[in-house]
DNA sequence: CGTATCATGTAACATGTTACATGATTTT
DNA sequence: AAAATCATGTAACATGTTACATGATACG
């Protein structure tokens, strides 16, 4: 039922993983999609492994660390997680803090909210640098047409996630350009 | 803190409203920016107006129904609304069920997936009629470069929407053409 | 004659975020 | 000497969702 669940199995569906290695997959490579606290990743896994989701497949203890515990998905997890997946359900909202923001604009004085715009750019070029970077990692290792690869996925996910970082810069740009013109009126 | 707060501030520095316009605006109207229950509308209405950043200015009573409360912004809510609006924070996490389950597309057969898109298509391309249909409504009551117009920002953000659903709309077509080459292949 | 609308609100539940706790070791 | 890393986990808090309660009237 609860998104983080299918989060978790999506990452295990590829490969084995600790609860630790889903926390680091989530908050850095799989950011900025998705993140995911401890309190979250380690109890689900727990219920998961009880609902025979996953199995524990190995428990490493490096001396004085807590053991490591790593978990592979199951059948059961597998068809899950397809069932999950082709589950058809509406699509959601867009909720993002800066729209509401942006909706205030014309509060605000243009050369303040153009100061603005030109931070949240800055963020979306961070992500876009990103994402960028990982289509080369990974378009590298992957057989053109082979949509049964994991990394067919990934790319496409990742471009979405490029496209998107496109779209919001352009959408900056234009903004700044209008309130420029507003500005220019003014004098 | 809260965000709603300053959505429901938003919405309440264009005009006087009531719970209830609010509920509609978001679900409505607003829809599918954002969303609000009243159990979060209703509570948060009560305590701004004890911060003194609403206040009530009317009360009506139409027979049977339970009374109309209008709520105005005072001044001390529109600085505060400002001051948010202007305030930097880092960008938010894109956070879209459906980017998920695309991650998972290797483990689904092509031809169930592009069924699967197709749905989804569906939904984007109502919601790009809808913010087309906004665009046409607003755009004549605006005048051009007014950006102190709160119709400036209506317009920015749906822009934005829609410029949104297009992109989704585009990505979906890209992934289903990747799909049908691959199912060609395999025959 | 059942359902939708107006209009407030509460209660129960699900989910998500931030901070804390442990504790040796490696890096700065 | 201080901070970050590995690795598990808990607790407190904030936020969001779904369902319920009231109750007269208008609509199909």
């Amino acid at each position: 039922m609860s998104l983080i669940r299918y989060a978790l199995l999506s990452l295990l569906a590829r490969e084995p993983l600790s609860g630790y290695d889903i926390k680091q997959q989530m908050n850095d490579r799989f950011a900025p999609f998705w993140k995911a606290g401890s309190n979250q990743v380690y109890p689900e896994l727990s219920k998961m492994e009880s609902e025979e989701l996953v199995t524990l497949i190995s428990v490493e203890q490096h001396s004085y660390r807590p053991a490591r515990k790593v978990y592979e998905i199951t059948d059961i997890g597998k068809t899950t997680l397809a069932e999950w997946t082709i589950e058809p359900k509406e699509v959601e909202k867009v909720r993002d803090d800066f729209l509401i923001k942006a909706y205030n604009s014309w509060m605000i004085p243009p050369a303040e909210m153009i100061e603005r715009l030109k931070d949240i750019k800055v963020q979306h070029e961070e992500r876009l640098a990103i994402y960028e970077r990982k289509m080369v990692e990974l378009s590298g290792q992957f057989k053109l047409f082979d949509t049964s690869d994991p990394n067919f996925s990934s790319i496409s996910v990742i471009q979405f996630g490029a496209q998107y970082e496109r779209l919001y810069l352009a959408w900056c740009e234009d903004l700044i350009e209008k309130l420029n013109l507003s500005l220019q009126q003014q004098k």
